[in-house]
DNA sequence: ATTATCTATAGATCTATAGATAATGC
DNA sequence: ATTATCTATAGATCTATAGATAATGC
C-alpha cells in the first residue's frame, strides 16, 4: 500500500551490481544449488525476473561473480603470505570479508556447469602460489595438501561450526597451523631430527609397509 | 515387454538393505541435497514409492544410512593410526572402501535437519579421538586442525578432483602429511630446532603480529 | 519513446501419498 | 488373505519466459 512498495529507482547499472552482491554473499553462505534466484533477488531488493534479463541464467550469474571479484585475494597476497592471509579471511566474521571465493568454492563443491570450471581455476591458482615456497620434490603435491588444509578449516569452521575450531581466534589457528605446514612444505624425506618428543606412536601409516614415511635412505647423505 | 520387467522378488527384508546400500553409495558420491529418492530406488532396483513406505521420509532414510554402519572405522581404528587409516580409506577407489561416512559427511554439508545432528557427532568423535593424541596445550583446537586436514583431503581428492593430489597415491599422501601431522599434534609453543633450512619465509601470519608463530621466547631456554 | 521493472505463468523437477495390482503363505 | 510392489498423481518448489506496466529522457 505504500506509495514505493514497487517500481524501484530504475537504474539499470545499480540493479545489477545489487544483484551481484547479493549473489555473492548467497553463493558463499549457501553454495550454488541452494540459493535460489528468488533469494538473491529478494536480497537484492529487485524483482526476480530482472536477474534473467541481465544475466540470462542462474548459472551465467554464478560465472559474473567469480569472474568480478577476480580471485582478489590470491592477486594481491605474495605466497608466502598466502596461507596465513587465505586462513585469516576465513576465519573473520562474513561480514568483514573481502574475497569469498575460498567459500564458495568449498559450499559449491556439487556444481558441474560453467562455475565448476572456474572453482577448478581457483584451485589451480591457489596451488600454484603455493608450491613456488617449496623446492622439495613433490612440491605440487604439498601445494595441493595446504590448500586442501585450508578448504578443510574452512569446512568445519564455516559449514559445521564444530567447536573448538569454529570459536577459535585467527590467531590461535594460526600458531597451531604455521610449524605444520613449513613441515609440509619444507621438510625433505629423512627422519625428522627434533620432533619426536612428545607421544609415542602417533600417525603412523599402517598400511604402507614397503614405502613408509621414513624411507631406506637415511638422513645423512644421499 | 520382457516377464520379469516388473514385480521383483518379494523380499521385504531384502528391498530396504537394497535400498540402504544404494542410499549408503549416492549420499557419499552426491550429498544429501543432490540425491534424489528416485536415484536411490533405481540403483537399488526397487520402486520409489518403497523408499517412502520403509523408512517414511528421505530425510529418516539419511539417519538410517549414517546410523547402520555405525561410525564403524571410528570404533575400528586405534586413535593413534586413525589420521593415516582414515586418509587412506579416502584415497581409495569409490569400490573400495567400507566406511563412507566422512565423505558423506564431506557431501551433505548443506544438511540442515535430522542428518546434521549425526554428522556433527561424527566430526566430534573424530575429534575426540584425535585429541586423545596430544598431551600439549589446546588439545581440541588442534585435533580439530588435523580433523580439517582430513576432510580438506577429501574435498579435493573427491569433489574437485584436482591433480596431483587427485591421483597421488595413498603412500606419498601419507608420506607427506604424517610429518606434519606430527608437528601439529606435538610441538609446543617454542621455536622450532632444525625445521627452517629450506625456504625463506613461508607462511608468517601477517595479521597477528602480537602473537605469531615464532614468538620472542627464543628456542634456547624458556 | 524507450526501457527498467513487474505480473503471471509455463514447464520441469522432486518429495510424498492414495489406491490398484500381483506374488507369496496358510 | 496378507502384504510387497507398482501406477498415478497431488502439491510444493524452482528456473525461465512472455507480455503488461510505469518511470525516465528527448
Amino acid at each position: 500500500m505504500t506509495a514505493e512498495s514497487h517500481a524501484r529507482k530504475r537504474d539499470a547499472a545499480a540493479t545489477k551490481a545489487a544483484l551481484l552482491d547479493a549473489a555473492e554473499q548467497l553463493f558463499a553462505e549457501r553454495g550454488f544449488d541452494r540459493t535460489t534466484v528468488r533469494d538473491i533477488a529478494s536480497r537484492a531488493g529487485a524483482n526476480q525476473a530482472l536477474l534473467f534479463r541481465y544475466f540470462g541464467s542462474k548459472e551465467a550469474l554464478f560465472e559474473a561473480v567469480m569472474t568480478r571479484g577476480g580471485f582478489a585475494q590470491l592477486e594481491a597476497t605474495p605466497p608466502e603470505h598466502l596461507f596465513a592471509e587465505a586462513l585469516r579471511s576465513l576465519l573473520l566474521d562474513d561480514s568483514e570479508r573481502r574475497d569469498r571465493s575460498l567459500e564458495t568454492y568449498l559450499r559449491s563443491t556439487g556444481t558441474d556447469g560453467a562455475g565448476a570450471a572456474l572453482r577448478d581455476q581457483l584451485g589451480e591458482e591457489y596451488a600454484r602460489a603455493l608450491a613456488s615456497l617449496t623446492d622439495e620434490p613433490d612440491a605440487a603435491l604439498r601445494a595441493d595438501l595446504a590448500l586442501a588444509w585450508l578448504l578443510g578449516i574452512g569446512l568445519v569452521r564455516a559449514v559445521t561450526r564444530k567447536d573448538p575450531l569454529a570459536s577459535a581466534s585467527p590467531e590461535d589457528v594460526a600458531r597451531l597451523t604455521g610449524p605444520a605446514v613449513r613441515t609440509l612444505l619444507e621438510r625433505s624425506e629423512q627422519a625428522e631430527p627434533g620432533v619426536r618428543n612428545a607421544t609415542p606412536a602417533a600417525a603412523a601409516p599402517p598400511g604402507a609397509p614397503p614405502a613408509g614415511p621414513t624411507p631406506a635412505r637415511s638422513a645423512s647423505g644421499s
